[in-house]
DNA sequence: GTCTATAGCTTGATAGAC
DNA sequence: GTCTATCAAGCTATAGAC
């Protein structure tokens, strides 16, 4: 299936992530992703090594992409700001926006990916082993943005804040259909378009509930 | 190890537990479990029929816990309310406040409960193989809640707050480790008792942030 | 309720021809 | 870069004695 279209080392990375997204790294076999792949067994440790080769080449391929549009956000919200505060909506949508538009509109593997990668930041084993090491450069940037756009903030509610982030967004991206099971189908874990626009003033306010008492104190 | 203490059964629960939430379902063997539980091999399927049937017990055994005392605080607050809306703040407390009680100080097995439900409620299979269930009745009756305490909002904006705080709280009681490293071992992702102090506010703001543009409009 | 023994199959990884 | 063949180990589940 799907031969020759796209080259053996593709394909493999292709049909490993949708099912190590849909059963989980230890939950699919070299066997079934090879066979799937229309490539021979032998093929994935001569490509990647060993099958955890294989895992970590599937994510990097997405962080490369994902990492470089957040950047580039960024450093245009940097550049528009001078030497005053961040826009603190700009900031979370500089974040999510670019995962929100590549899962909406980057092809079926994106969202295979954001269900894997849901599973394995919440797995504390993947993270321990230097998984999430390919990500951590841009999510310490982001922190220091998000102080930016909250200077009368402490860094303590800035850090919290960016944790209760990621994991919304992580559970937001991996489309678990949960919300139609609760709401018997008339919400939908992949409208990612209605979820993305309350998303955005949902996590700002949240990042403003403390700010807002200072102020009130102050007044 | 550990045998004689508690009986089989409840033994083989608690390494799976574990052994479950470090390594993921498919990440560990019956062997492994039984080994680690100083049983023999055959008591699980004795006990639970399969290794399924194992970890269905493992989450229903916290889940009526939890469940009973997020619905006893809920309807403290309905009783308190009478005719008029319920205090958002209450409600968040209602529904996150005993999950960080138990998982604070409800001994080890809380924490390995934490770390294996994130994961299995961000895996389609699991959710779609029916195991949230178990989980769903709870959920449901503190969607309307959330509506009793937003009488302003729509359901939709009531709906999608629901789901990023099921994201935050699924990550926060994850303990992945994750921001640590992030910010060099300052905070810590097992720093419960901050973290619960910032996650109410945090949601109760998201859940108000289209309210506000609401009353914007009508000033 | 606990144990031994084992059936029947699948696993990740590799060697070596082409 | 691709293929076949295979190793050595692991796996879940069950049968049946006690």
């Amino acid at each position: 299936m799907a031969r020759g279209r796209t080259d053996t080392k593709t394909r493999l990375m292709d049909v490993a992530e949708k099912l190590f997204a849909d059963h989980g790294f230890d939950g699919v076999s070299l066997r079934r992703i090879t066979t799937e792949a229309g490539a021979q067994l032998a093929m994935v440790n001569y490509h990647f090594g060993t099958k955890r080769g294989l895992l970590e080449a599937v994510i990097a391929r997405r962080i490369e992409v994902l990492s470089e549009q957040r950047v580039r956000l960024l450093e245009d919200l940097e550049a528009a700001a001078g030497d005053g505060p961040l826009p603190l909506e700009d900031v979370v949508a500089a974040f999510i926006g670019p995962y929100y538009r590549l899962s909406s509109n980057g092809g079926r593997g994106w969202k295979n990916y954001g269900r894997l990668v849901a599973q394995g930041a919440n797995s504390r084993a993947l993270i321990q082993h230097g998984l999430s090491n390919l990500f951590d450069p841009v999510a310490k940037r982001f922190i220091a943005a998000f102080q930016r756009a909250l200077p009368e903030r402490s860094e303590e509610q800035v850090v919290w804040g960016f944790h209760f982030l990621m994991g919304t967004m992580l559970y937001m991206f991996a489309e678990t259909g949960r919300i139609e099971k609760l709401t018997g189908g008339k919400y939908r874990s992949g409208d990612l378009d209605a979820m993305y626009a309350h998303v955005v003033p949902f996590l700002a306010a949240g990042f403003r509930a403390c700010e807002a008492q200072v102020q009130r104190q102050a007044s």
